[in-house]
RNA sequence: GCCGACGUAGCUCAGUGGUAGAGCAGCGGUUUCGUAAACCGCUGGCCGGGAGUUCGAAUCUCCCCGUCGGCUCCA
């Protein structure tokens, strides 16, 4: 959790003299130095922590009398924090017995400082300050010798943050900045924001014509013809794979009466987040935010055999969750989505098979675009339903199976972010600026079934309960595709892409090559690709092949008089993602991207 | 939901109290050209919405909606 980092940062015993500079020491160092000059800008202000992190550090602060930074106040600060640079303001260390540093930040009205030495554990009996210039700090360091060494720092932004990272606490204000080694450094970092912001799937997803999110309709995709493509495709490809492992789609309602949410437990647990439909005085319908209830819907519908488990059922359906607005991001945050969810019926015995079978689908569905991803065990939260013990044996069977699968290190542990009703295994993936987003999740589930009275027939004619696996390798289709196009930069496996041939005729005024050019596209959608006559009259060439590249079109195909004049079939074929040209056959040229498609390669 | 920023033509943006602008896109015309932009012309805006201040508001104030960056929450 972020505040145990930041205290670590600040208090604990003193660690010794530091040896090499660092990026971390540098941006720690950076994160006082901006505390100094906002203190010095803004008498009584209190201030909580000051962590460097990945890329830069932040510090929270509390202004006097209500007041709240603003971006013209980064200026100002960045303008202060330059002056104390080019004085080479000393970090002077000191030890403190604890009583006596609790003391000083009392008297201070330093209220966050106290507050962190009272939360220091018991045998911790002094702690260490720095003193930079009149601002001193609880802090275990180390630091920068002196503030001369901190020329490449900007402040980049402020946002609210809630004390201890608790929306129940008051609200401070952090600011963000950055710091390196040099200003070369510093360069290089903010180019390579800039080339993230060229690969953002929102602005890709408007040049390509691939999706909409209208104002009336706040989080809740439009899904434009191009889009509409490479859904269909990802669909498609789910369907077929789970259909051949055992698989079987099912389709339900998307709201239900509430009295079905009230069985699952969504309407005591999971109502702020779903859409509530008023229909008359007396009853109340719930959009579905999840597929689980229906999934137990039907399988009530008759008696089960264990002979029958497992029973996996898949489900596609729209779903929508009401998230709340400042969460919202593209097609990464969205309030309508559909997932590659499906729902498997087990015993208990066949988990950890059912496990093995789901992180082989896994490995598959991801490998296919060469992405990386990690695990991340969620566990009990807070607001959970049935008891601990079922919950212990659940999370124990996780750790087990993710231990095999990915080894002591290769998952992280995430405590109290396990579903409601189980704990869950979840996928990460990072965008194109390195945030982490949870695309697949798989949980294990022995409430649900609980609730829903599910029962099969064991071999000695036992009703039992079954468990069941709440799984999506994808998760949200939308989430997922905003990943790949971030991935990928716009620039799609052929199999996805919405045009995967345009044919560009070098004169579109002879009758002769626009036959040409239609009998190439008609010969290539009877092979099943997507092809297109370039659609530009007037326009030459050259401009059509540049707007052919700029909508990302893997292949380009160019017919002419010269062409047509040889008669050999032969056109002149560009690769737009790969660069260059080369002459093929039209039955070659038609073989070798069926094979590309069939294969899935990502490029 | 909270903190900060932002919202001007389809897109990217300029305009900060005095008659709404540019480039690209679109449309019309000329050009038919061999691998990333031919040329000329034209159209296009309740300046996010509402209220207020002012002789006068894209510009200042307030409220609402949405977007962006964080926080919280989460696929």
């Amino acid at each position: 959790m972020p505040e145990d980092v930041d205290d670590a940062a600040e208090a604990g015993p003193p660690l010794e003299a530091p040896v090499e500079l660092t990026l971390d020491i540098l941006r720690h160092s950076a994160a006082h130095l901006m505390a100094a000059a906002v203190c010095e800008l803004f008498p009584g202000t209190q201030y909580d922590v000051g962590p460097s992190i990945e890329d830069g550090f932040f510090y929270n602060f509390l202004l006097p009398e209500d007041r709240h930074l603003t971006d013209g106040d980064l200026v100002a600060i960045e303008a202060r924090m330059g002056q104390l640079v080019k004085r080479h303001v000393p970090y002077q260390r000191e030890v403190l017995p604890r009583d006596e540093a609790r003391r000083l930040f009392d008297g201070m009205g330093q209220e966050f400082k106290v507050a962190i030495i009272d939360r220091l554990a018991p045998d911790v009996s002094s702690v260490s300050v720095y003193r930079t210039g009149d601002f001193v700090d609880l802090c275990r360091g180390p630091h920068v010798p002196d503030s001369g060494v901190l020329r490449a720092v900007k402040l980049l932004r402020v946002a609210g943050v809630y004390w201890r990272g608790d929306e129940r606490n008051p609200q401070l204000q952090r600011v963000y900045g950055t710091a390196w080694f040099s200003p070369a450094d510093l360069d290089a970092y903010l180019e390579r924001i800039a080339e993230a912001e060229r690969r953002d799937h929102r602005r890709l997803g408007r040049e390509l014509e691939l999706f909409h999110l209208d104002d009336t309709a706040p989080g809740m995709p439009y899904w434009l013809p191009n889009g509409v493509i490479v859904l269909n495709e990802l669909l498609s490809f789910s369907r077929r794979e789970h259909r051949a492992r055992g698989y079987k789609e099912i389709i339900a309602p998307l709201i239900n009466d509430k009295r079905l949410w009230e069985t699952s437990g969504h309407w005591d647990h999971y109502r702020e987040n779903m859409f509530i439909v008023p229909v008359d005085e007396q009853t109340s319908y719930g959009v579905k935010p999840m597929n689980c209830p229906n999934a137990h819907v039907v399988y009530n519908l008759r008696r089960h055999s264990y002979r029958e488990l497992p029973l996996r059922y898949l489900q596609l359906d729209t779903l929508h969750r009401f998230e709340r607005s400042g969460t919202l991001h593209g097609l990464l945050r969205v309030r309508k989505f559909q997932q590659d969810d499906a729902h498997v019926f087990v015993t208990e015995e066949q988990i950890e098979a059912e496990y093995d079978r789901i992180l082989e689908i896994t490995d598959h569905f991801y490998r296919i675009f060469g992405l990386d991803y990690s695990f991340r065990l969620g566990t009990r939260p807070d607001d959970f339903i049935g008891d601990i013990e079922t919950w212990d044996r659940a999370e124990g069977a996780l750790l087990r199976i993710l231990e095999r699968r990915a080894g002591a290190g290769g998952f992280t542990v995430d405590p109290g972010e396990g579903a409601f009703y189980g704990p869950k295994v979840d996928i990460l993936m990072k965008d194109a600026i390195g945030r982490s987003w949870q695309t697949g999740t798989i949980q294990l589930d022995f409430q649900l079934p609980r609730r829903f009275g599910c029962e099969y027939i064991d071999a000695s004619g036992q009703a039992r309960t079954p468990v069941v696996i709440h799984r999506a390798i994808y998760g949200s289709f939308e989430r997922f595709l905003g990943v790949l196009i971030e991935h990928f930069a716009g620039q799609l496996p052929l199999w996805l892409a919405a045009v995967q041939v345009e044919v560009v005729p070098v004169q579109d005024d002879v009758e002769a090559v626009m036959d040409c050019a239609r009998s190439v596209v008609e010969r290539l959608e009877a092979a099943e690709l997507r092809a297109a006559v370039s659609d530009s009259p007037g326009n030459r060439m050259q401009a059509r092949i540049r707007d052919a590249e700029l909508r990302k079109v893997p292949y380009v195909v160019v017919v002419g008089k010269r062409d047509v004049e040889r008669g050999d079939d032969v056109v002149t074929l560009r690769d737009t993602r790969r660069g260059g040209t080369e002459q093929r056959s039209v039955p070659d040229l038609i073989a070798l991207l069926a094979d590309e498609v069939a294969s899935r390669r990502p490029s």
